[in-house]
Parts: C-alpha cells; sequence; structure tokens
RNA sequence: GUGAGCGUAGCUCAGUUGGUAGAGUCCCGGAUUGUGAUUCCGGUUGUCGCGGGUUCGAGCCCCGUCGUUCACCCCA
C-alpha cells in the first residue's frame, strides 16, 4: 500500500489514531470474497420462493419487547438470558430481534393480513441472540424465514418440506441433509403428555443430570434430546409422544409422510425432536446434518397454529420454518464445484497520455454496448509490466489494451489472459463486437 | 452462563533451558525502458492482543483482561 500524500500523519489528532476498534463479539464482516457465495444462495433462494408463488415481506430488526416475550415463551433462554433488549429514548423496552416469526405475525395481524385470507410469505435479514459464539452459532446471524398462513390442512406443511428439498438440490447439498419429522399434537395433547413424561422423570430423578433436572421444570420434553450418554437407557424407556396424540392429529401426520413417500422425500420419524420453541403443536421437523460440528440443524420449523391466538389474533393457523444463513454458507463451502462467477471478466491497460483520456472514453463506451461485461480499468497505472500483472490478478479473462501506438490508429489489442490464443489488434468496433461473443460463449 | 485450546508481519506460521524477533506468502522494484500467470535478484512490513508482576533482562514464567476457536448449554 503506498503512502497516502494527501494524509499526512503531522494531519492527525494523535486520540484519532491510538485505539483500534473491534467488531462486536460474535458479530462478523463478509468480506468480499465471501459475498459472491451468500450472493449465489439468495439468488437461489429467490427462484425456489419464487416459484412457490410466495412473496417477501419486509420487517424491522427491532420490536417491542414484549412481543417476543409473548411468543417466545417466558422461560425459555432466549427470552430469559439471549435477548438485546435496551430502553429507548421514550422508556419503552425493545428488543434486537432474536427470530422473525413473531415479528411477521405481528405486521400481518396489524395490517389485516389474516383476515379471511390466506399468505405464503419469506423475509430474510439478521437475527440477534446474546449466546457464546461457536462454530455455526454467532450473536448476529442471518435468517431465512418463511411462514404460511390461513391453511390447515397438512398439504401445506407438505409443501413447506418439499420447497425445502427443492431448494437443497438445487445448491447442490441435497446429500448433507436429512430431514427429521415428528408430531407434537395439539396443545392440549402435548400438555397431557407433558404430565405424564414429567411423572416419569420424577420417578426416575437419581437417574437424570444437572441439566436435565432443570429441564423438568423449564421444558421437560428437551430431556429427550439430551446428548449424554448416561440417559440414554431412561430416555429410550420414555413414553413416547404419538402414544399421546388424537387420531385427528395422527392423520394430520399421517398425510405428510403419505405426500413425502409418493414424492420420494425420505425422512426420518423421530419421536424425541421437540422445537425449542413453544409455540409449535402438530407438525415440526428439523432438517440436520453431521457435518457441521455441534450446531447439525440447518432449517426447522412447523406448524404454530396457537401463537397467533397468543398475539392477540382470531384462531388461525399457521405453518413455518427459518433457516441459519451460516450454517447454510459452511455447507454449501463443502461443494468443490461451486458456480461462482469471477467479478471482472475484462481489465483495461492503457499507457501513455492519450492512451489514459482515450482508455477511460472507450471503458464507459464498451459498458453502454455490453451491459453485462464485468470491465475494470486500471487506475493509478505503473509499468505495463505492473499493469498485467493487475489483469492476472484481478481474474479477468481479457486484457484490453491501449497504447498511444493504439490510440492514434483507431485500434485496440485484446490479449487472452486465460489461453494461448495470440494477442489481437483491431478497431475498436470491432473489438466491441469480439467482446461481445466472447461473453455469449463463455454463458 | 460453564469448561478447554489459542492470540508473533495484511495472510499462514516458526521462535529452541527467559538474552529486545524470523520464514513462506502478499505487495513494490528489477532481470533488452509495450506484456501477466513460471523462474531469478533486491526491498518494505511488527507497540510479539492489552495491562500489571517476577527478573539485571520477558514473545517465552505468573496474575488479570480482551479477543478467538471448539465443546457443554441453547438454538437456525
Amino acid at each position: 500500500m503506498k503512502p497516502n500524500k494527501w494524509l499526512a500523519f503531522d494531519n492527525y489528532p494523535t486520540l484519532l489514531m491510538a485505539a483500534n476498534i473491534q467488531a462486536i463479539r460474535g458479530m462478523h464482516d463478509v468480506l468480499p470474497d465471501q459475498t459472491p457465495l451468500w450472493q449465489y444462495a439468495e439468488r437461489v433462494i429467490r427462484e425456489v420462493l419464487s416459484s412457490y408463488g410466495y412473496s417477501e415481506i419486509r420487517l424491522p430488526i427491532v420490536e417491542k419487547t414484549e412481543l417476543f416475550k409473548r411468543s417466545i415463551g417466558e422461560v425459555t433462554d432466549i427470552v430469559e438470558k439471549e435477548m438485546y433488549t435496551f430502553d429507548d429514548r421514550n422508556g419503552d423496552s425493545l428488543t434486537l430481534r432474536p427470530e422473525g416469526t413473531a415479528g411477521c405475525l405481528r405486521a400481518c395481524l396489524e395490517h389485516g393480513l389474516l383476515h379471511h385470507q390466506t399468505h405464503r410469505l419469506w423475509y430474510y435479514g439478521p437475527m440477534y441472540r446474546h449466546e457464546r459464539p461457536q462454530k455455526g452459532r454467532y450473536r448476529q446471524f442471518i435468517q431465512l424465514g418463511v411462514e404460511t398462513y390461513g391453511m390447515s390442512g397438512p398439504d401445506i406443511d407438505a409443501e413447506l418440506i418439499l420447497l425445502m428439498h427443492r431448494l437443497w438440490q438445487k445448491l447442490g447439498i441435497r446429500d448433507k441433509v436429512s430431514l427429521q419429522l415428528n408430531s407434537l399434537g395439539t396443545i392440549a395433547e402435548r400438555l397431557a403428555y407433558r404430565e405424564v413424561l414429567v411423572a416419569y422423570f420424577q420417578q426416575h430423578r437419581e437417574g437424570l443430570d444437572e441439566d436435565s433436572l432443570r429441564r423438568l421444570n423449564t421444558n421437560p420434553l428437551r430431556i429427550l434430546d439430551s446428548k449424554n450418554p448416561e440417559l440414554k437407557d431412561i430416555i429410550a424407556n420414555a413414553p413416547e409422544l404419538m402414544a399421546y396424540l388424537g387420531a385427528e392429529s395422527l392423520a394430520h401426520f399421517k398425510a405428510i409422510t403419505t405426500t413425502l413417500e409418493d414424492l420420494g422425500v425420505a425422512y426420518q420419524t423421530n419421536t424425541r425432536l421437540v422445537r425449542g420453541l413453544d409455540y409449535y403443536s402438530l407438525t415440526v421437523f428439523e432438517w440436520v446434518t453431521n457435518e457441521l460440528g455441534s450446531q447439525g440443524t440447518v432449517c426447522a420449523g412447523g406448524r404454530y397454529d396457537g401463537l397467533i391466538e397468543q398475539l392477540g389474533g382470531k384462531p388461525n393457523h399457521a405453518v413455518g420454518f427459518a433457516m441459519g444463513m451460516e450454517r447454510l454458507l459452511a455447507l454449501l463451502e463443502l461443494r468443490d464445484d461451486l458456480p461462482i462467477t469471477k467479478p471482472v471478466d475484462a481489465y483495461m491497460i492503457r499507457v501513455g497520455d492519450k492512451a489514459e483520456r482515450e482508455g477511460i472514453r472507450f471503458a464507459e463506451t464498451i459498458r453502454t454496448e455490453i451491459p453485462a461485461l464485468k470491465l475494470q480499468t486500471a487506475v493509478d497505472n505503473g509499468s505495463f509490466k505492473s499493469q498485467f500483472k493487475k489483469a492476472d490478478k484481478s481474474g479477468a479473462e481479457f486484457a484490453i489494451i491501449l497504447g498511444d501506438d493504439e490510440v492514434e490508429r483507431g485500434e485496440v489489442s485484446i490479449k487472452c489472459l486465460r489461453n494461448e490464443l495470440e494477442q489481437q489488434t483491431m478497431p475498436q468496433n470491432q473489438a466491441i463486437h469480439f467482446l461481445q461473443q466472447q461473453l455469449q460463449n463463455s454463458q
């Protein structure tokens, strides 16, 4: 890096130079070498959502704290110790959204979108949870949320699963994730089961570890999910939720699995699968992977009909899921054939006073004629040699060369940097034609 | 919130029983002044995370702190 002659050190107050400010813990920058991968994933996601007729909704990042307390459940870790909550200047308690479902539902209720209507929506953006960062878990993380409203039948549950299945296929990671499926029954059924389960674990108190004893009060279903191998036997012998489901719940579940079987989508019924958030009922599912360490859930969701009333709406229906983008990206990075395009197709080299002026003009002409061509111009030009080095580093397919010789004859030289074809000198309009053809051939 | 590992050049890392730092890469320049990616030569780059302590002397030892990684927990 050259020293900047416009910013001499003497001009800086020493205070400004002292401390370097770092990003907030668990909140990461996405640098330019990573953004193409993000853009690729985002593009495929939009295409798939669009092909099912889903619409984007854009929501605030900050909501009233009360919204999350009422929706997520007061005794969850998220609400108890992970929310970024602060008082604004009016004294209202606000919170950086820890998830998107509550805000999306709030917006739809507020604007009457749930009044005798159905909706298929998605949103995309950052969520905030004050957790200890580790692989696949950050304090600011990007989620894709997909929510559907007003549909009670099992077909919409199945549609969401098919949508995700298609997404994995398009992203080339279908072999890296597997589908776990369960039904939690109606809220009444689940509460009944919960009592039976608590009674069972109470009987085997001595066998439980510290975490599970705590969960006995907070979220007993979660004990079934424990990673502690010492609890394996107790959990294996615990009563199963499926046995406590009513006929309607079972039929709903069965209809989903039948659709998946018809379409050849593999799944695994996991009766110990419990979602972390309180608001789920009936269908719950997770797409899991074992290639990401301990954060194995890439995408998860289910039905949460009850939440609508909980937030003040009339009885209605809702199914949705959320996907962790950082985890998805980590899976994508395991692919060795990512369709990532280079940021530069052609690189312009100018040497000589006339060529420098003419080059800028010609580059603008090229951009007008071939909008799809990614053309970068060498500035702060050095020698021919150093400009060629930059051209090579840029990843460009072609170097467009202007020296005073070419300029005087109204010509331009084009050299292919990626094969052995000989450098060609041609009139400018012919060069545009040439570049146009090369671009078409490469697509 | 709990536990463990790690913080040395922009990046990846070495640094030997404590004697004030090195390699590769990157970047810049050169090897017939208009030709890159290979090769050769030369050059720049550091408050050794930060603060304190022990010591004649600390990158190395001790304490604290911050950051980071992984796991628990939690969850996407």
